[in-house]
DNA sequence: TGTAATCCCATGATATCCCAAATGATCCCG
DNA sequence: CGGGATCATTTGGGATATCATGGGATTACA
């Protein structure tokens, strides 16, 4: 299990607790970190979250940005001004901030997407329409799925290796 | 024993449970690992699943792309949002989730078609009606499987009626 | 002192584990 | 070659543990 994985709905409570789904508080554990980091997604109407490990390719990313740039200041606004530290309570539920609930729209419940390096977090609804967008999206991606395996002579790009930050993790 | 093969039909029980094919656990245990992975498949109405293996080939496909982009975000939504981990029970059975099943049309009765290096799970008529349309489109495609020690034109009136699974040999 | 956040425990629902029986296939022996 | 026994596998049901959720009590902060 170290991987985020699955789609779990869960209720906000009268007091704004939320329970993080235990198959995501288990890759976390193995971070041996007792909470979550959760940020404003860049690219969907949701929140974004995951471990210790997404906060160091966070910083391992912009830290290739240059430290005086607009691009890299807009960014950390984003992924560090806006983020917020959640630690569990003794029942594995944390608090969303009204700051990362709101631009979701979330209210009285939440769906924990598990993405593998990290998950969302969206209001239901929302994320029933996402999804259904993906899907028909997904089609159009299928050319990035090709096995390593696949065709003869396709597969020089398959073993080449890794470029990307997240190499050398679990 | 290194690839799925053969079709087994097994029955849903009052909990949702279902014995997966001995044979099939048999090829997950050579990965040393107690359970099997399952998503729904991108191009047919069922569940396709595997071992580890599998799994990892598609941790390595999105590790290629960067982290915060659409395309990753959409191929993940895909196949690690409706994915599950499914761990075997003493007896080698595994509960499929209803998202996988409501997408399959799956509901007392389950066919695991081994495909090779992965398998597929269908709601049994509906795979028979896929078989039907397969092996009528198969004889078409036979060219597609010249092996490289093949004679010309030796395999393609043997194979006409036989979609079973030793194409996916890799 | 009022407000809000955190901690702690109780409950219901769900999923998991464990044991037992029935079915079907394989093997051995006559 | 046939019959019987043994083994593996699937299927069913009950017991147990885990998890999500609600409510009350305590603490921190203003």
């Amino acid at each position: 299990m170290l991987s985020f994985r699955g789609t779990f709905t869960n209720k906000i409570d009268a007091k704004g607790r939320v329970s993080v789904p235990a198959k995501f508080r288990a890759v976390t554990a193995a971070q041996e970190f007792g909470g979550i980091i959760c940020f404003p997604s860049l690219t969907d109407p949701c929140i974004e979250g995951g471990g210790p490990d997404l906060d160091a390719e966070i910083d391992l990313m912009l830290s290739r940005l240059d430290p005086f740039s607009r691009e890299r200041n807009v960014l950390a606004n984003m992924l560090k001004a806006q983020s917020a530290e959640l630690m569990f309570d003794a029942d594995g539920r944390v608090s969303l901030p009204d700051m990362l609930t709101a631009k979701a729209g979330i209210t009285d419940q939440v769906s924990f997407v598990g993405l593998g390096n990290k998950f969302q977090i969206w209001e239901p609804a929302a994320y029933e329409a996402y999804l259904a967008a993906a899907m028909a999206e997904a089609a159009g991606h299928g050319g990035l799925l090709r096995s390593p395996y696949a065709t003869p002579g396709a597969g020089a790009d398959g073993r080449a290796g890794q470029v990307t930050p997240d190499s050398g993790r679990r």
